[in-house]
DNA sequence: TATGAATGAGGTTTCATTCAT
DNA sequence: AATGAATGAAACCTCATTCAT
């Protein structure tokens, strides 16, 4: 396996603005040309440094998707973290559409970009960190499901929180990607909601 | 633009089993070391013919992914299509029931390369065949929809649409992915078929 | 370790000789330009081929490298060992001239390629090859050191092959590459001799 | 041709110890990790200083290199320099053992770097500096055999220098890094000293 | 038709050197 | 004087594609 991890943290402010041209130009390239046509030069050359500034900062190209990864995954994830306290006392209803909203939410982050890593990404590339988000969101559904256990509609916990992760995170993705006239209101929000509590509550 | 369609259609027997063979290596290459790593050479190595045999049914790689889409597609189309004539006279439930038992059919016809073509294959490169399979699906939901208009809980068909198929689409998709033991028995299909009744109808 | 075998055994006439064509550009490339700035792109140039085709019969630049030590080595060897048999019935003086004639010969293969092979070379990629010919050419003294056991004038018998390896290794190799003008007359492997015996006889 | 001259004399003692810095860490880069790897900024680094301040003493790489080469020769020679003097009045048996143990003495000095010069620099970088060291010895030699020229075996001095100087700089050279054990007792000089005033003399 | 040797543009990566601070 | 971020030419290597046999 090769090195991931970036080269050198910048101190000075100067290298600090480079590092950010450098990921903000990665971010642009993967999503107008996909990760194949994606080349370190051509990052470069948008990010308006040399290819050697780059090379100071990432050690391969690998590295560069891993670091953008991350920095999105953090986004995502902080919104996600900031909705788990509301689940605690929340009705089941209530539970459900902070999940759902908070996926919508993180979605929307930088919608492109997502798309851009999940979708264009080699699967042996797409990164911990990104799959770590979807992990979160599983962590999040088994809390509501483990809380309201005793009003569920079937026993078969894991098939329903299967059933439960992969819809919402589908209908969230789409969403944001295909129709994103969907998301001026707050009525998509109210139809998955109604279609996990539905299928899931008694 | 590129040429994508095969170059010589094949009548004698010999060119058909040659071609048959170069897109099978195709599969295996693209399932086993991904879309980048499929070189030409490889494939051909694979077919057990030279790449210069490659180059004569096909003029370049991606008329080669493109004829292996077709064919792939096909095969999911002809599944779903078997379908539709049941959708007309059936209760609302039935149908959901077909609906859903044909897309995981679909989906399970070869699993690793339907999942090789959609998150291997760069976005531009997943051509209108695999498209059209969720074109169809699309169909038969909105035949559906149609036809039990009157009991729908809601009357926003275009996003009642939207989630029915993608939820429908990324359950089947990711259950013969990552649940094969969920495949065994009825009750996935029992469960999936809850989760959109109840939330479609009064 | 990076890989360092040839990649195809070339079968047809027309790949051979550009095997050969391969292999002899690098003996002059690395002579003229010494190793570091034997590039690649500058042997497939000199031999006439394209860098593509460099690659299709060789992994990497060490694999050119370690095929012409190979080769260059195997040529020495041979001389070597076709003197290896008179030794036996020899007698010591006799024995001598001959490890001293042959180590002479072998050097003369291609004195220029030699030296840029042992003097060029980084450390770690003098391959096994050509370490070899050094360690024939000890089992050749050691044989003779034990033969005349008894008449020797020393009982250190490891310093003194280590004294006779050396001094009969570096005296060949410096002749041919300084003072081509010894090489012509038996002179140079008279005086040669005479060192030796002198200082290993009683 | 490029300037090989250190750029400024370090006249102040903090600019001296700079340089000295410098040098000692091009010393150790080189032995630990050969030429090849040895970058400038690794040299840098290993100083404790930035590539900058490099560059502020040294014009460019070779320059580094030289003025190391320099340096070590320095050394050397004036081991070497230094035994001169006894030669005059000494028998042929005093004056070779004298020579043979000077030549061991300015091996050891830094054989590992020594070493490192000799056989990972490119050919056309191991400058005057060092090749003088072997033309000072050459010179020892042939003070040696002029002033004994009547007592001598051969009257072919031009070889019999070549084959002595070859001869004493290769088992030198060889012992000190091959050999280390051998270098604690006097007895290598003893052999050495009997290999050369055997063949020498009638 | 089939072969597979050959091509070469273009990708990734390195490193001696410069220069603004 | 010192720093270290930035440069970019040039090295290694790949692979879609061609074409002589």
């Amino acid at each position: 396996m090769t090195q991931l991890d970036p080269r050198r943290k910048p101190r000075q402010s100067r290298s600090r603005a480079t590092v950010d041209a450098i990921l903000q130009a990665t971010a642009q390239v993967l999503v107008r040309d996909g990760y194949q046509k994606a080349t370190t030069n051509r990052i470069a050359e948008r990010a308006g440094v040399s290819v050697g500034t780059l090379y100071q900062y990432f050690p391969n190209k690998d590295a560069l998707v891993v670091a953008l990864c991350e920095q999105h995954s953090d986004e995502m994830m902080t919104l996600l973290s900031a909705s788990i306290a509301e689940l605690q006392d929340a009705t089941a209803e209530r539970a459900t559409r902070v999940i759902v909203r908070a996926m919508l939410q993180a979605h929307a982050v930088n919608p492109e970009l997502h798309e851009a890593i999940i979708s264009n990404l080699p699967k042996e590339k797409q990164f911990e960190q990104i799959l770590a988000v979807n992990a979160q969101a599983e962590a999040m559904v088994r809390v509501f499901l483990e809380h309201h256990r005793e009003r569920l509609a079937t026993d078969n916990i894991d098939m329903a929180a299967f059933i439960v992760v992969n819809t919402v995170e589908a209908l969230t993705h789409a969403a944001v990607i295909e129709r994103p006239d969907f998301l001026g209101t707050e009525e998509l929000v109210d139809e998955i909601t109604r279609l996990i509590c539905r299928y899931l509550l008694k």
